[in-house]
RNA sequence: GCCGAAGUAGCUCAGCUGGUAGAGCAGCUGAUUUGUAAUCAGCUGGUCGGGGGUUCGAGUCCCUUCUUCGGCUCCA
């Protein structure tokens, strides 16, 4: 008998040999109907395969990242079965789950694949799943292996051969379609209830340009047919929320081909709603010791020499700007950092007067691919909110610890409920590629981790993913409909310091090197802004929106009225506007609706006689008659309950 | 940068197999003076992304270029 922990702990006596499925079995039928795939001593593996010695089990469902991914990757070997039924002679490359769904890279021989073609192949896939053929796994010898995708003509599964060691080699079969597969696999087809293909794309074999291009087939499943419903549905509300459609309609941002790719040009109201950012995060920076600075657009080309930036990414980058001056050149400024660092080198400093906190709002150029660009969230011309802490080794944690402060702030003011933090370390396996002493990275990580756990985030810890200047924090945050953006981040830098050969001098009158640190809670403020806008569906927090009201004379004869209103609330700080057009009133609130404008003020004679304001809110509804100074506290009161920077103190 | 698709009025879109452009909204003018999601009428507006070609004739076919979109690769 083998002994089997559960996730709460509870231990259950198995026979050697027990399967997961068993063991759901043993727990209840409906479990085991939903079993997918099994964690077993932290291992994900199939729920049919046998457990021989005691282990900790967690079976994984569709309510698990796992469980997902494993029905996903399974249904890639459903959707390869389909086509190879469909299309005799298709050679594949590789199908992998992805975070919504699956692909499989396949090579047609010439032939072609369009969207048109998934109805036929969904079909298959619908057909083949009720067999409910099982998927099986076998151990297999590398030469049995490369007999067998030799026979097949299967040129991919043999280049992917090359780099397997024998004895590791296994294969997944169900039906008719066999596959070089590590696993695991659902239990059989017939849990793949609901299946929908996506689109198709071009991809390189083993995404190298120099390869041959495959196409690659996006499909997504599901266990029951209402969540593959829910999907379609949430992918309508993304498209609903695109900040690129959004934008234009709510008169934010466009794009100018004259201009150029991937440089936005802000509107009237897209600049008041950025300022207004801007002006917030200035105060709670000037609460909380930074000083804010402004550095030239561009710089010298020995600035990127010395950082190192210039050998890196010189050539992919907007090329020099040249000058009368023989052999001068001079580039745009790709980031802030350099330039900080020449002022700090400016004046000599004590370990007293540490840290120093350099903060920009600062406009950087990267010429990112064309094939990169993307709305606001990857463009070639932006601000981020940038600072950098100079301090020494022993304040990186209480640095990080107020950093994540002011980002936790940001989020509370923006209704981002649900985030994590990504702490990027190194990878232990390849400390050599990292620069730094070995000494001040274990520092820095600890500090990291301990500032976060100090403050209760939710993290996750990722082996690797450190910069080779240093260790960082980011934050991930979930919007309104469940998708995830990397926003704010924190990076220890032990590089430019270096480089820079930046100086304090210590206690003991030696000279030391601080450890700099690179912080922007927005990230870029054309990126933080284009996620707001899908977070929020253009339906901004009351203290950012452009306009907060808008007063809406019944008729033309109230427009002095509204008028006196709109100046009245001005003397409180609101921003409110009058729509004075000929139009009736069922049609000022039709547009101020539509323009998700947070408050409409219907005015007409009563309102002129009492002097109050009818009080209408954005998708609420009439909430009734008020005097002017009621409207402008209930405004006033309800900014100030979401931002307030004295929290921070 | 690479692969695929698209580009028609300020916006959203129609325009079959080639026969020199349409609608709704927006805008303008006039009438209406209006009470919680679209008042009525008239009018203006497009070298059909740019350039080249085929043709008697090109929004429509071909080449080229730019931009956008979906992916790949990339993101200091």
């Amino acid at each position: 008998m083998i002994n089997i922990t559960l996730p709460d702990g509870s231990v259950r006596q198995y026979e050697s040999g027990v399967t997961a499925i068993d063991i759901a079995k043993s727990i209840s039928e409906g479990l085991a109907r939903n079993v997918l795939s099994a964690e077993v001593n932290g291992e994900v593996i199939d729920a049919t395969r046998s457990i021989t010695s005691d282990a900790t089990l967690k079976l994984l469902t569709w309510n698990d990242e796992q469980g997902k991914k494993t029905m996903w990757h399974s249904s890639a070997h459903l959707m390869a079965e389909a086509l190879e039924e469909l299309y005799p002679g298709i050679k594949f490359g590789i199908g992998p789950a992805i975070e919504n769904g699956f692909y499989y890279d396949v090579d047609l021989n010439g032939g072609s694949i369009s969207s048109e073609d998934f109805p036929t192949i969904e079909a298959k896939m619908k057909e083949l799943a009720k067999r409910k053929s099982a998927f099986v796994r076998t151990e297999v010898s590398k030469a049995d292996a490369i007999a067998y995708f030799t026979e097949k003509g299967d040129e991919y599964k043999l280049d992917l051969l090359k780099d397997l060691q024998d004895g590791t080699i296994t294969f997944y079969q169900q039906g008719n379609f066999t596959d070089l597969c590590r696993g695991p696999h659902i239990p059989d087809t017939e849990r793949i209830k609901a299946i929908k293909l996506m689109n198709v794309a071009g991809a390189y074999w083993k995404g190298d340009e120099k390869n041959k291009q495959l196409t690659r087939i996006y499909g997504i499943t599901f266990t029951k047919p209402t969540e593959l419903d829910e999907y379609l549905h949430l992918l309508e509300e993304a498209k609903k929320r695109d900040h690129r459609k959004l934008g234009k309609e709510l008169e934010l941002f466009i794009f100018s081909e004259k201009v150029g790719q991937g440089l936005p040009l802000w509107l009237p109201k897209g600049t008041a709603l950025r300022e207004r950012l801007v002006d917030y995060l200035k105060r709670a920076q000037a609460a909380t010791g930074y000083v804010q600075v402004i550095t030239p657009h561009i710089a010298h080309k020995d600035l990127y020499v010395t950082s190192g930036h210039y050998d890196k990414y010189g050539a992919d980058s907007f090329q020099p700007i040249r000058t009368p001056q023989e052999g001068e050149e001079f580039f745009l400024k790709p980031m802030n950092c350099p330039h900080h660092c020449e002022i700090y080198k400016a004046k000599p400093h004590s370990y007293k007067d540490l840290p120093v906190r350099l903060a920009e709002f600062g406009t950087v150029y990267r010429y990112e691919q064309s094939g990169e660009l993307h709305g606001l969230t990857r463009v070639r011309g932006f601000t981020q909110d940038d600072a950098h802490i100079f301090c020494r080794q022993d304040q990186v944690k209480e640095e990080f610890v107020k950093v994540i402060d002011l980002v936790l702030m940001i989020f509370k003011a923006l209704d981002f409920k649900d985030y994590t933090a990504q702490i990027s370390l190194r990878d232990p396996e390849n400390k050599a590629k990292y620069i730094g002493s070995d000494e001040n990275w274990d520092k820095a990580e600890r500090s990291i981790i301990e500032a976060a756990e100090e403050r209760g985030l939710n993290t996750v810890v990722e082996l690797g993913e450190a910069a080779f200047y240093g260790p960082k924090l980011d934050f991930m945050v979930k919007d309104a409909i469940g998708r995830k953006w990397q926003l704010g981040t924190i990076q220890v830098d032990y590089n430019l310091p270096e480089r820079f050969e930046l100086e304090y001098t210590g206690a003991d009158n030696a000279k030391h090197r601080p450890v700099m640190i690179h912080r922007a809670p927005f990230g870029s403020l054309e990126r933080f802004v284009a996620v707001l806008i899908e977070h929020c569906a253009g339906i901004f927090p009351l203290w950012l929106a452009p306009e907060q009201a808008v007063i809406l004379p019944i008729s033309d004869k109230f427009n002095d009225y509204a008028k006196k209103v709109s100046n009245l609330l001005k003397n409180s700080d609101i921003r409110a506007a009058v729509d004075e057009r000929a139009e009736r009133a069922g049609k000022k609130i039709r547009d101020a609706e539509l323009s998700r404008v947070p408050y409409m003020l219907v005015v007409g004679e009563k309102e002129e006689q009492a002097g109050t304001v009818a009080v209408r809110k954005h998708g609420e509804g009439d909430l009734g008659t008020m005097s002017i100074e009621e409207f402008a506290d209930k405004i006033n009161s309800e900014v100030n309950s979401l931002i307030n920077i004295s929290e921070l103190n």
